[in-house]
DNA sequence: AATTAAACAAATAAACGTTTTGTTCAATTA
DNA sequence: TAATTGAACAAAACGTTTATTTGTTTAATT
């Protein structure tokens, strides 16, 4: 299970978490993995084939984790908290993939013009998607237009995120997390107003 | 009224909105008001310091006019919608101040470390905590965290005005934004669950 | 089939002279 | 007197060249 492969992009990750792209080598990656760096070139094109392997393989782990949360999970809002409360917490644990965001903030775009990773989070945004949509079906939530929710609520998550980890400059970003979700799904108006 | 510094603040804005700061010269600017370079040291301490007078100018005028939008409605639901419309609405007409912020997004920058504008952007933070906080006393908001709830929405707010103005990517932003209200209004929980 | 080690090519950084451009200020103008 | 000019100066930006580092290829080796 953990092959060569795996091996080398855990390796890599490690390495172009250090410092960035740029100033990382392919020999540092190599002495980390004890080889030449000639014998990276059996595992990827180049040295950005091989960045964009090891990024991809780690939102792809992280991807996962949300995954099976949400599948724990059963009514719909439960699901949605799963995947709110996973989605946001899991970068903590991360430092290699945390490191290379800050880096790299192009990875994980607040304002994607050309997403380098966008299959990996159309993935993500369908997840949440489908969530909303059980939500709606069972009445649980209102018949929200589904687009603009997904949209609206996914960028709402890349905000924190980013703000969290890329760009922390706060302390006490859970609890503003949490206040979030409570918005979000009871919405700033009274139930009992005239 | 239309005082000389208004007039080479306006100049000012009209150029560095052509190219961006680097790229304006400061002989451009008073061929702009038909002066030599040497005349706007009247004006401003530096080059820098002209951007700085000129881009606070132009935020100023924005926030005018959201104030006036908000003196003018009496309920609180009221006030957020003219809030949020016409801050969302504004941009599309000043040019040179949107040109201004696509070329130097640091300006009103959606993950700010050191806010070059803080004061301007506080008092429009205040703006909306005012609104927030009367629909919370008069009982038409719910009894929200003031200060988790200004933050979320100013970003939300934020969120929008970048992505529409100044990586615009996408059309139809003016559904989303008003899918957005509606949910931020009424959130995702239906009235009548069990 | 994976890896090495040497050779090559491409990108990066350093050094340097040139030009542009921001800034100052004594003289001038209105 | 306050605003503006125009020349002088200093600092930053730019283009060019050279030296060095680093990515990539490949024939030989394990």
């Amino acid at each position: 299970m953990p092959d060569r492969l795996s091996e080398v992009l855990n390796a890599s990750l490690k390495c172009f978490a250090r410092y960035n792209y740029k100033k990382t080598t392919m020999e540092e990656i190599a002495e980390e993995l004890g080889l030449t760096k000639g014998a990276l070139y059996s595992y990827a094109r180049s040295k950005e084939d091989l960045y964009q392997k090891a990024v991809a393989y780690a939102l792809t782990k992280w991807q996962s984790k949300v995954r099976e949360a949400v599948e724990d999970a059963d009514r719909p809002e439960d699901k949605f908290m799963a995947l709110s409360f996973k989605a946001f917490k899991y970068l903590a644990a991360d430092h290699d993939l945390r490191n290379i965001l800050i880096n790299d903030p192009d990875i994980f775009p607040m304002f994607p013009k050309e997403d380098p990773f966008f299959e990996i989070n159309e993935n993500s945004r369908n997840m949440l998607r489908a969530v909303l949509e059980e939500g709606i079906n069972s009445n649980t939530f209102r018949p929200l237009d589904l687009d603009s929710a997904t949209w609206l609520l996914f960028s709402i998550y890349k905000m924190f995120i980013i703000d969290t980890y890329v760009v922390p400059d706060r302390e006490a970003t859970e609890k503003l997390f949490k206040d979030a979700v409570d918005l979000l799904l009871h919405g700033l108006f009274s139930q009992d107003r005239h």
